[in-house]
DNA sequence: GCCCACATTAACCATATGGTTAATATTTAT
DNA sequence: ATAAATATTAACCATATGGTTAATGTGGGC
């Protein structure tokens, strides 16, 4: 009657299955109630065991929860930064972003909001236990530098590189965490939030090339 | 002994005292916290009453959450909604609209979180509960088509109206509810945030007016 | 066949939590 | 002054909740 470690990786094969299932459950819960709102009881019922055999994996909730936490969020950041990192052009790392991020949203559409509402719970332990990694001189930081200098350099209109990015960074993800209020609030239908959202990196590019690029202005679509 | 019905107003004068305390204390725990982590233990201590009080002028959790909620909610869509109604071309209830609600947010950071979080927890419930007064030609669906007009009069660039106003929405709004990551992983002082934020109408604009104004093209700030 | 490590469970436990009761203050109207 | 109405409290209560214990299964190596 060994328990196991704290949990780091994906265990053996053996235990695969019902750790497994206990992840998906926790996942699931996490995301759809948050902290507080998911039970335990829940996830252990949804995973088709025991509430005990929940400690027996993960010990107790939060640690249930930052691995959890840890898989979405590693999901979501890393990728960014793999895209930033490259030596294209401002706007076609935008582009690649578009596509990257709002693909990723396609099929995690929950995750932004997620990890926001960890952010906020509690700051303090968010930074240190899941951004310990992020510092120095950053893709980001890197970014916004090559923004300033394409800036200079005529190519892109004089604007705050920050706020630059955080308006690319806005219109991807606030149409689809917020989706439930936009589209009552702007009467749309199912099909067609999900047609914008599906078409979304081809007028997103274009509104964001026409919001700050100087030279060459491409009209709008035929 | 009498207990008041269920509540609606501010009640007498004299009440106001401590049933506004614990308002306040609702307020700022259910914001914080959200409704599964806010405590009615600590919404008593915070307001400096017995919890038997809470019960005693809300009922229950769900109740007192309720008014916190439609007073903040109705601080947020109501202004949106006078704005838009008025006459004035597209670009200048852009105008408005930013200036109006990033005042909103300045003062309450907090609050679109916080709906968002609700919107979540039971969207049917939200929905009946707190936006049955929206239906019908509402100012939005008047927008859109307003919008609409002016791309066909040549005035705006031709794209999904919709989109147009999520871009808007999402400009504004994001960059105040994701501050701690935003902040964090573009290495941004504190102030230097709060300088963006401040400023934020005028770069929003000329970003927005670059993107979508097809006529008489403004150069960016000098 | 049997040991041993791992997996899984039923039954518990302590506490937190939303909510109630019945009694006591305090204010208000007459 | 006094009675009615309102405000406020201490003590409870039922249940939910995260977590533990001790026993039982189960599969593989020898």
């Amino acid at each position: 009657m060994v328990k196991p470690g704290i949990e780091t990786a994906q265990g053996t094969s053996a235990d695969a299955s019902a750790r497994q299932r206990i992840l998906e459950a926790a996942r699931s819960a996490f995301i759809r109630q948050g902290y507080h709102g998911a039970r335990m009881q829940d996830i252990a019922n949804n995973a088709g065991i025991n509430k005990a055999l929940l400690h027996y994996y993960f010990q107790n909730k939060e640690n249930l929860f930052d691995l959890v936490f840890q898989d979405a969020f590693s999901e979501f950041l890393p990728r960014l930064q793999a895209i930033l990192s490259s030596k294209d052009p401002v706007i076609d790392k935008i582009e690649a972003y578009l596509g990257a991020h709002l693909h990723l949203l396609q099929s995690r559409p929950d995750l932004p909001l997620f990890i926001l509402n960890e952010v906020y719970r509690d700051p303090e332990r968010f930074f240190t236990k899941f951004m310990h990694h992020l510092q120095g001189a950053s893709p980001f930081s890197i970014l916004l530098e090559q923004i300033a200098e394409e800036m200079e350099a005529g190519i892109l209109r004089p604007m705050n590189p920050r706020e630059l990015w955080f308006n690319v960074m806005s219109m991807v993800v606030f149409p689809v965490i917020a989706r439930p209020i936009l589209q009552k609030i702007s009467a749309t239908p199912d099909r067609e939030y999900v047609a914008i959202l599906e078409q979304r990196q081809q007028s997103l590019l274009l509104f964001i090339r026409n919001a700050i690029v100087l030279t060459e202005r491409p009209a709008a679509n035929p």
